[in-house]
DNA sequence: GTTAATGCAAACGTTTTGCATTAAG
DNA sequence: CTTAATGCAAAACGTTTGCATTAAC
């Protein structure tokens, strides 16, 4: 949590933007928060928690939060839009179950070293990538 | 576009549906487009060449297309969500360019073989997957 | 002639906007 | 006290639906 209102009071202070009571409540939850989530799931479950916060400011504050820095976003495969929060929270790729709709993350150095390699290749110049495989994880491979 | 009409006609004589004018005009379109598209781009491109079809028949004709297995849907990191025929067209992964949008198809069985490996450490039966890197294509990254 | 497909208008879910009001600095 | 942020209602966006009409088979 201190890590996140560090790096959100930073860029607020850069920006001369303000850290109001919102904008605490939402990042509390978020960063305690250690998945992943669609916006208008946690939205849900922060009106569920008491913590009454508008439609508009929680989205305005995600954009917010993105361009901060805390938290990232990701369009998956399926047409699901996911959040995270950020800091302490390094580069992974995802499995997606198909069945019970799981995402289990992982990180894989060889796959990075090859990524490197078809960027050079193409002379591209990658910046950032996501990998999404869709599948069925241990427990529903047996079902 | 031959393969293209046999799989959908297929398809349709199998479910008891129909082949129609405009399924035709809006399969012919696709067929002869060599690239990934939007559909709101897609359906006024058609719309420009006078081939006059309604957004709701166009969308419905999409996903028609999409459970004859003639066309394929990916959503993009970005939040894009791109279409493209797929008869003759194998699997492949994305660069996108982040400066021009552009998009460029690789394949690479090194990165292939690395996910089955990663699949199996995890335990994981998968299906199949999308890898997209954003960066700067070869032409942007000396502008 | 049946019944699937079309076009229209209207709904949909998610996200964004305009604007008057409130509150952070 | 200034101006950024809020909440409301309404719009925007891409996509889907209900329904009466049209057209494949």
């Amino acid at each position: 949590m201190e890590r996140h209102i560090d790096k959100l009071s930073e860029y607020l202070k850069n920006k001369g933007l303000r850290l109001t009571k919102e904008r605490e409540k939402i990042l509390r939850e978020i960063a305690s928060f250690h998945r992943h989530f669609e916006a208008e799931d946690f939205l849900a479950r922060l009106n569920k928690k008491g913590l009454k916060i508008s439609r508009p400011t929680f989205y305005r504050t995600l954009n917010l939060f993105i361009r901060a820095g805390v938290i990232g976003k990701s369009n998956l495969e399926d047409g699901r839009v996911l959040y995270e929060h950020l800091p302490g929270h390094d580069h992974h790729d995802h499995f997606v179950c198909a069945d019970c709709g799981k995402i289990i993350e992982f990180f894989d150095p060889e796959m990075e070293k090859q990524q490197d390699k078809i960027c050079k290749k193409f002379n591209f110049l990658g910046i950032r990538h996501q990998m999404q495989i869709f599948g069925l994880c241990s427990k529903c491979r047996k079902g």
